[in-house]
DNA sequence: TCAAAACAAAACAGATCTGTACACCCCTGC
DNA sequence: GCAGGGGTGTACAGATCTGTTTTGTTTTGA
């Protein structure tokens, strides 16, 4: 059951985790920006580890439901369908505070020292390819193409943190197209 | 010039680095897992970040080392040349304490608290993308794929960790290979 | 009105972090 | 024999980390 104070916790928190990383984020930080005491936070997460995994499963929720939408509105379009959250990609990686893929920075950080932070992120990585593959079955494509969509779409995620990759997006979309129509 | 107790501190750091991540690690684990003592580590690295940047620029240099003498080995070899840093994926993505691309975990810790360690991810990053233009414009394909190639490379490394992506990877080098010969 | 719960602020405990200082050892060259 | 450089080991300083406790205030609801 969200409260509105857990999910000001969460947002801090989540902003915090994403720019600065998981480890480099003290409590004490995300208390602070938060304007949220110490005793509160501690009495919605037993822990820094719990709350770094409400945070990630909040995020995958959120991801999945405007992936979904978008999915929706865009029933029966054909390769458009499949080219639109690579698309995407031009606006998110121009945020401010960008800095790749939360869930795959959280696997890097706790990929041997943390197994349910691990679990969460491969579960969402799962969820993504069997997204496109459900996609890719539904416009008439095949669905093994899924195992190259996902790596391309992680791939830009992960260069547009220390490259201008407007035109590496442009192209894998050009890419896409070719892959799909051949 | 490398003395041999430099090059072990390097070694040991380099590999507790990636597996564990750099806010996790610390100075003491280092020192204690290399057996060198803590004054004799800080005579050669004057901070833990001058460390990092040392670990990553050796690292950088060994990678280029290793994709430059592949290449030339296979000179001439056309497609099978672009595609055999595609192949090697498969071994390295199966080592033990495998964590994905060194300098993507650093530069996701780094990206807004410390530019040179991001600078040297994004330094990294800008020649794998000249090398793969060199060895396409040399075999006869277009530089520009070199956009697409690069995003697939980081992607495949970013997923595996958290993926049994061997199907990934040949998935890949099929579309690898269909993109280049349409 | 009053009891109970929620919250804020701050101090605190204990661990760990980076980096330095100090005392000792060992080995080589003269 | 001995001076000196390089190394070890340990203790330490000061900061920061997670998590707890304490105290007092504010809010809420019967």
């Amino acid at each position: 059951m969200p409260t509105p104070r857990r999910e000001h916790l969460l947002d801090t928190a989540e902003q915090l985790f994403y720019r600065d990383g998981f480890h480099a984020t003290g409590i004490d930080r995300i208390q602070a920006e938060s304007g949220v005491a110490k005793t509160t936070l501690y009495k919605h997460f037993q822990s820094k580890d719990a709350l770094i995994l409400a945070v990630l499963e909040r995020a995958s929720t959120k991801v999945r439901e405007t992936l979904e939408q978008q999915a929706s509105e865009l029933s029966g379009a054909g390769i458009r369908r499949i080219l639109a959250p690579f698309e995407d990609l031009h606006g998110i990686c121009e945020e401010s505070d960008f800095n790749g893929c939360l869930f795959n920075n959280a696997a890097a950080e706790f990929m041997y020292s943390n197994p349910a932070i691990r679990a969460l992120a491969s579960e969402h990585m799962q969820w993504m390819q069997a997204f496109l593959e459900r996609l890719l079955l539904e416009e008439g494509f095949s669905a093994d193409k899924a195992l190259v969509l996902l790596p391309m779409y992680e791939g830009l995620l992960t260069l547009a943190r220390v490259q201008e990759s407007s035109a590496a997006i442009e192209c894998t979309l050009g890419a896409i197209a070719t892959l799909l129509t051949v």
